[in-house]
RNA sequence: GCGCCCAUAGCUCAGCUGGACAGAGCAACGGCCUUCUAAGCCGUGGGUCGGGGGUUCGAAUCCCUCUGGGCGCGCCA
């Protein structure tokens, strides 16, 4: 009996009584069933009587009694009570039979409770992190690996179709800057002086990167022509430097399952485009579209013409693709692969991208509305009440690798989805380090390995969980806990269509407080053998439920702590 | 100047597809370990939901405006 089913009765019984006495009526659609927020005004509870009142003439509290008096018979082996309240809400109390008869369904789905078939199997695709690999991962992008990493695990629970993806901007200038770069200082190894490109990349991974390439063609690229040096520079860093950013996706926990390379896949002639690029082909469909126009010796799109407020250089006037072009021709490809769902997760920094992304879906003939942007404000890494500052093109930043070492993955995977994506993130790094309740990630956590270690007493004692005995459970604790259970898929639903996991972190957080509650004030292991039975079922779910959470999110649910 | 986001308890933030006295964690103060892990629990104090208008039976939630922050407004990505 989920939430659902009770909107589906009282839906139905309430659109049935007012039809019944008054056709005329306008009704909507659908009757809002919600679970009220406070425990006195029910287990589910509606608003109709407010919505329908004025056009029935009638007073909201007079329009609810009546509907209450003609509720069917047949509700009665679901609620207990059925009351007006307030200014004419009509709250559900449900028996708590129907409550606990719940609890056998989530130990039969075990790890498969909180799953849905809500996407019906829709391909969607998540591209995440997408980073350049002009240098390492900082907290940001592992704000944005955690954020999608888990809003694509709650998709899939969901029931949808999900492939991840990581685009890779391996072509254009910032990576030609990075080759330079890396050229310059592999010069300088040999005692040169060299001027750094003025918006080149200045870590000092730069200067090892340059190392190995000595180590691999000793002093030989000095003698090269400087653009195949450069080159060579270029392929190397790139390839080494994505490599270090799978690395510490891995460890992360962020597993892909597509790389997709914009050099490879956008740049170079297809078979299949004729010998065009995939680039090219899109190009022509927007000349075609009547979208493009040239000015000043570029090639520009008219987003303008699209909704969007102003228009953008597509082709630059030495003949060089911009990184919207790729885009443009990258996005047309996500749809040409069969996704039903676009889903981008990108830096809050590149919010203008998204209404000529949106005006280039338009002009390519395609719906817009299949693509979703979620825009992750910036992280602040806080030290001693201190902002940690950084700057990635000087170098200077706390990389992802780092701040995993020193608070490891669970606390900040955990933390870096706690927060709503629109709101900017304090990542306070004396709080991840602690280990004790304040930090709310093995805040969480304990309460799954008290349960774990509460059964290894109970095994010792020869006492094992059962469904036999449910009906012992009547504290209105369990019942609560038991409610909040129920709830569990509901929120993974709500977290996966507002594209919003920190929605599960708060329900996790709130789940684990209330059984530590129950657990300071209740024991398990009692003398009396059913009620222990059937406390160690009742545990053994909530058990279940914090594992299944946590899961969503990439933290795991150790046993023991 | 234009566009987008944000403003809720001392701090960090939920709540914002309108609903029934505004929530959590941390911080502060006072308690609880011979009994299933005190990485826990109990209690206390704490808010003009940035200001002002409007829509509504009802606004933290929607609209307008002002103020204060962030970001963007490249032939960089």
């Amino acid at each position: 009996m989920t939430k659902q089913d009770i909107q589906r009765i009282i839906d139905s019984s309430i659109k049935a009584i007012v039809r019944n006495r008054d056709s005329f009526v306008d009704f909507p659609e659908s009757i809002e069933v919600e679970v009220p927020k406070r425990r006195e005004f029910g287990d589910f509870s509606t608003n109709v009587a407010l919505v329908i009142a004025k056009k029935l003439g009638r007073k909201p509290r007079e329009v609810a009694e009546v509907l209450i008096q003609n509720f069917p018979k047949e509700a009665d082996a679901l609620f207990k009570k059925i009351e007006v309240a307030g200014a004419g809400f009509i709250n559900f109390f449900l028996r708590d039979e129907v409550i606990i008869e719940k609890l056998k369904e989530i130990n039969r789905l075990g790890g498969e409770f909180g799953k849905s078939d809500l996407g019906r199997g829709e391909r969607v695709i998540v591209e995440f992190v997408s980073a350049n690999p002009t240098g390492y991962l900082h907290i940001g992008h592992a704000r944005n690996a955690a954020f999608g990493d888990s809003l694509s695990n709650i998709l899939s629970a969901v029931g949808f179709d999900v492939t991840k993806e990581f685009y890779i901007n391996d072509a254009g200038r910032q990576i030609e800057l990075l080759g330079l770069s890396v050229y310059r200082r592999y010069q300088e190894l040999f005692g040169f002086e060299v001027d750094m490109p003025e918006d080149g990349y200045y870590g000092d991974y730069i200067r090892e990167l340059a190392e190995e390439v000595k180590e691999i063609k000793g002093d030989s690229l000095l003698g090269e022509e400087e653009s195949r040096a450069v080159e060579f520079c270029k392929e190397y860093a790139k390839d080494r430097l994505l490599e270090e950013i799978k690395k510490d996706l891995a460890a992360f926990g962020v597993v892909f399952d597509s790389w997709y390379s914009e050099y490879n896949e956008l740049h170079r002639p297809l078979n299949r485009f004729g010998g065009k690029s995939r680039i090219e082909f899109v190009m022509d469909k927007l000349r075609q579209a009547g979208a493009v126009e040239e000015r000043e010796g570029a090639l520009w799109f008219k987003a303008s013409d699209f909704g969007d407020s102003q228009d953008w250089v597509i082709i630059r006037r030495d003949g060089s693709p911009t990184y919207f072009l790729s885009d443009i021709a990258y996005h047309y490809d996500k749809v040409e692969r069969g996704f039903k769902r676009l889903i981008n997760v990108w830096g809050a920094d590149h919010h203008s991208h998204v209404s000529r992304l949106k005006a280039s879906f338009k002009a390519l003939g395609l719906d817009d509305s299949c693509l979703q942007v979620v825009l992750i404000q910036f992280v602040r890494l806080m030290s001693g009440g201190e902002e940690i500052s950084m700057s990635k093109r000087a170098g200077s930043y706390v990389s992802m690798r780092e701040v995993m070492e020193e608070v490891g993955r669970d606390v900040m995977r955990f933390f870096l989805v706690m927060r709503s994506s629109e709101s900017h993130l304090d990542f306070d790094l004396d709080l991840a380090k602690k280990e004790s309740s304040e930090n709310p990630v093995y805040y969480i956590q304990y309460a799954h390995a008290r349960i774990g270690s509460v059964f290894e007493k109970a095994r010792e004692r020869g006492l094992f969980p059962s469904d036999k005995h449910l009906n012992l459970l009547t504290l209105p604790e369990e019942i609560d806990i038991i409610k909040k259970l129920i709830a569990f898929p509901e929120i993974v639903k709500e977290s996966a269509l507002s594209l919003s996991p920190h929605k599960l972190a708060f329900y996790l957080q709130g789940l684990a407080s209330d059984f530590h509650v129950y657990y300071n004030r209740t024991r398990i292991i009692v003398e009396d053998f059913a009620l222990s039975s059937a406390r160690l079922y009742f545990i053994n779910c909530i058990k279940t439920v914090i594992k299944n959470g946590l899961g969503l999110l990439g933290v795991s649910a150790p046993e023991r702590m």
